[in-house]
DNA sequence: GTCTATACATAACGTCGCTACCTATCGGCA
DNA sequence: TGCCGATAGGTAGCGACGTTATGTATAGAC
């Protein structure tokens, strides 16, 4: 997966990973490798910045706590956060029509 | 269109509008808005630095003329960029998959 | 004891689209 | 005569954000 494509498409993926349920960030970024068959595997550089961006505009909420002797930040998608995600799939949706029909490739 | 998400398929836009044939610059925005259905109307800021970029890469080739007073660089895909046009539909493909099946909306 | 997996963090950097601005010609309209 | 909008191209500076590189720390395996 070639570098800059993920520009403002990452947050909506973190946020997707979090409507399952409370998870850590490091867990998300297994659980994005993992829905992903593999191509998406994030650096820690660019996962964890996005977080706490989230969490600064309010649409996730973090918690410490401990496991096993290691400390976790664990998220929870907020109420913004939910609606964040359903705009932001609707938003996808769109720009991958127009970008599918300006490359002249059937719609996925 | 939210901003930054045309990030890294910008070019490969660019470069399926010129695969109908040579055009130059200011055409090839209003080609673009035809094609989204309006939805993309790119600043000139944004084109003609793109067009540079994709000249200097060799993906592209233009040419000076005068019509009706006006001057235009009209641009043409060379064999590089046909290659590259392909590339790019290929790896849009794979990543508007992957983004649908993360997001967990029906690819399209 | 060293290595790998787990877990989080940040500084510095580069890319690239956007904003804002500039030059210039032509045709229409007042 | 003068202004405006469409056509046609250009650049400087900015900001957003993903990446690279690096650092800290614990647990378990070998």
């Amino acid at each position: 997966m070639k570098a800059e494509v993920l520009k403002g498409h990452l947050e909506g993926m973190l946020l997707a990973v979090l409507e399952s349920g409370e998870q850590h960030g490091y867990a998300i970024v297994e659980e994005l490798k993992s829905r992903s068959g593999g191509h998406i595997t994030l650096p820690t550089g660019t996962v964890y910045p996005a977080l706490h961006r989230l969490e600064t505009a309010g649409l996730i909420a973090g918690r410490w706590s401990v496991h096993g002797g290691r400390r976790r930040r664990s998220y929870t998608l907020t109420r913004a956060g939910n609606r964040a995600l359903s705009e932001q799939r609707s938003s996808w949706r769109e720009f991958a029509d127009v970008v599918s029909g300006v490359l002249g490739v059937e719609p996925a």
